[in-house]
RNA sequence: GCGGGUGUAGUUCAAUGGUAGAACGGCAGCCUUCCAAGCUGCAUACGUGGGUUCGAUUCCCAUCACCCGCUCCA
């Protein structure tokens, strides 16, 4: 019952989308290409308003967090190190059978078997590998699924000028640690934040822009100081109450507490968009899910038309962002693989370290040795030694004693073009409307916050056929417009004019009328405001219009 | 990539082996003193490419895109 009603919820958006001009197919006009989403002139503006709120939320408004732009092309090297190239590449195979699918190599390891390759390269399944579905050996031969994009660099398409369209932002920001650390003045606990596009050549695009080839990413990492630190420094890591915002950053403060931090932030943001936390969800990796550097990862749901049902019956959602607690992996890797140091000096840390007990010494130089030496081994590349491993664990943790470490970070990483659509789908709602005459009609409003609403005030002349209100309307429009996004309509009835602005989500509009030009002297140079959501109308003063609207539209 | 479904104006839907209609929307004009009023006019579609046929939007094949599963996690 409920499953063609949801989607005749999501074909209502859809249509919605591109009757209104908020999202286009790309390319359509040549037939459209599979997973890429272009957004109309109300969706280039909801987005660039969720980007700038974004922006300014994490990185203008607040003290420890500096932003980057970096470039959607790298150095093949940094994919190498953060692990995509060789974990973005499953070879594939498909049972002809009953059609599952599976990862080949992770077939072969559950049938102890080995996947090999034959001598021009090619992935081979061993002799015998059973579909574990059906139990079928009929097979399609294993596919390498990569999903990055591939391009080369300069004219010549040779191996060696292959490149990638990063798949995700965040590595840029490891990768510019060290230059954002020198540059910005900041030292640890900070963040360098930034919004740019990724690129997945995904199996399957699907829902809508839910899952896209290009999309874009606003992800901030975080640095703080390892565990160890903390407690050398402060005696001991802050302790968190079960749940909530932990409140203001205290110094104290171990990566649990950071995570649970930048969690509750985050779900404040959306908060202040307009998706209140009943529209959310939240899912808790399990040790299972985590990658096995990761310490825990936190992922925040919307519950979108498409999402499904689990086996209560409740809808969980969809991931809007994921916030995770990802140790110190990645600046190690970049360490190891470019050689260039990614630690850090804490003289805090240098200066406490020497009034601590040997004993206290002895114990959190043992458990930083343990963590380094267990990153070491999982990351360790073929060829390396247990000596060469425990011999670098050991100078790590010797360097902890003097005050150096390579900062553990938390990452909250939200996908845009995901969020727009959770907007849009959150702000969707139709009424059925019965005028004077009886005649019922179903209306639409999109009920955007003013906040990320693509246009912010409807400026309408009540008559079209008086230049007088002609005239003053386009002065308001004038005087709002370097402000704010101002749309002018003179076309059509006023209430067609409303219903229009309702459909575009615009929170407030403004009418010219008679009185405005003073019919009524006391209302002179006053205009109708009237509010989207109820239809509420009020009188104001053209000369606090300004001030009035930009309060409640930023 | 595999399996299932779909594909007609901007949108929602019709009709038809003899080259397509409506409603809403859009644009222009008239009119209109606050919630899609009215009148006039205009524009816009058979996803693409083959085939069968005297003729295809209709039948067949391929392709592309969209939706649903397998995979994916911003």
């Amino acid at each position: 019952m409920a499953e063609p009603k949801e989607n005749l919820q999501m074909e209502k958006i859809v249509s919605l989308c591109k009757r209104r001009g908020f999202i286009f197919q790309s390319s359509e006009i040549y037939g459209g290409i599979n997973g890429f989403w272009d957004y109309g002139p109300l969706g280039a503006e909801l987005k660039r308003n969720v980007k700038e709120l974004w922006w300014n939320s994490m990185t203008r408004e607040r003290e420890d967090v500096a932003g980057l732009e970096a470039t959607i092309i790298m150095s093949p090297a940094i994919w190498k190190a953060s692990g995509h190239v060789d974990t973005f590449s499953d070879p594939m195979c498909d049972c002809k059978k009953c059609k599952k699918r599976f990862r080949a190599d992770q077939l072969c390891e559950d049938q102890n078997l080995t996947l090999s390759r034959n001598p021009e390269g090619k992935f081979v399944l061993p002799v015998g590998t059973r579909c574990t579905g059906c139990g079928s050996v009929e097979l399609t031969e294993p596919r390498p699924f990569n999903l990055m994009f591939k391009t080369y660099v300069g004219p010549v398409e040779s191996e060696d000028n292959v490149a990638y369209l990063r798949p995700e932002t965040a590595q840029a920001i490891f990768a510019q640690f060290k230059n954002v650390l020198e540059t910005s003045r900041q030292k640890v606990p900070f963040g360098i934040g930034q919004i740019g596009k990724a690129f997945r050549n995904e199996v399957t695009p699907r829902n809508y822009t839910f899952r896209s080839r290009e999309f874009e990413q606003m992800e901030l990492e975080f640095f703080i100081k390892p565990d160890e630190a903390i407690e050398a420094i402060h005696g001991a890591v802050a302790t968190m109450p079960a749940t909530g915002h932990p409140g203001e950053p205290q110094p104290d403060w171990g990566w649990q507490a950071w995570h649970r931090y930048w969690v509750e932030e985050r779900v404040r943001f959306y908060e202040g968009i307009g998706l209140s936390r009943e529209t959310l969800g939240f899912h808790h990796q399990t040790p299972e899910e985590l990658a096995h550097y990761a310490r825990a990862c936190t992922d925040i749901l919307f519950k979108f038309p498409f999402s499904k049902k689990d086996d209560h019956g409740n809808v969980k959602g969809d991931e809007l962002e994921g916030i995770a607690a990802r140790s110190d992996f990645d600046l190690s890797q970049h360490q190891r693989f470019s050689g260039k140091p990614m630690g850090v000096f804490d003289d805090e840390l240098r200066a406490a370290w020497g009034k601590l007990s040997p004993e206290k010494q002895a114990d959190l130089w043992k458990r930083y040795y343990d963590n380094r030496k267990n990153y070491l081994t999982k990351s360790a590349r073929p060829g390396e030694t247990a000596e060469q491993i425990q011999k670098q664990a050991t100078e790590d943790a010797n360097g902890l004693a003097k005050g150096q470490y390579i900062p553990h970070v938390i990452e909250p990483s939200a996908g845009v073009d995901r969020l727009i659509l959770a907007l849009i789908a959150n702000a969707y709602s139709e009424t059925v409307k019965t005028d004077a005459k009886g005649k019922s009609e179903t209306v639409f409003v999109m009920k955007f916050h003013p906040r990320v609403a693509p246009i912010k005030v409807g400026v309408l002349p009540l008559l079209k056929n008086k230049p007088e209100l002609v005239n003053k309307a386009l002065a308001v429009r004038d005087l709002l417009r370097p402000w704010m996004n101002v749309f002018y309509d003179d076309s059509g009835s006023i209430g067609k004019r409303y219903a229009r602005q309702d459909e575009a989500g615009t929170p407030f509009c403004v009418t010219i009328d008679f009185d405005t030009l003073g019919e009524n002297p006391e209302l002179l140079d006053t205009v109708t405001l009237r509010h989207r959501d109820d239809g509420r109308q009020e009188r104001l003063k053209i000369s606090e219009l300004r001030d009035w609207l930009f309060t409640r539209t930023r």
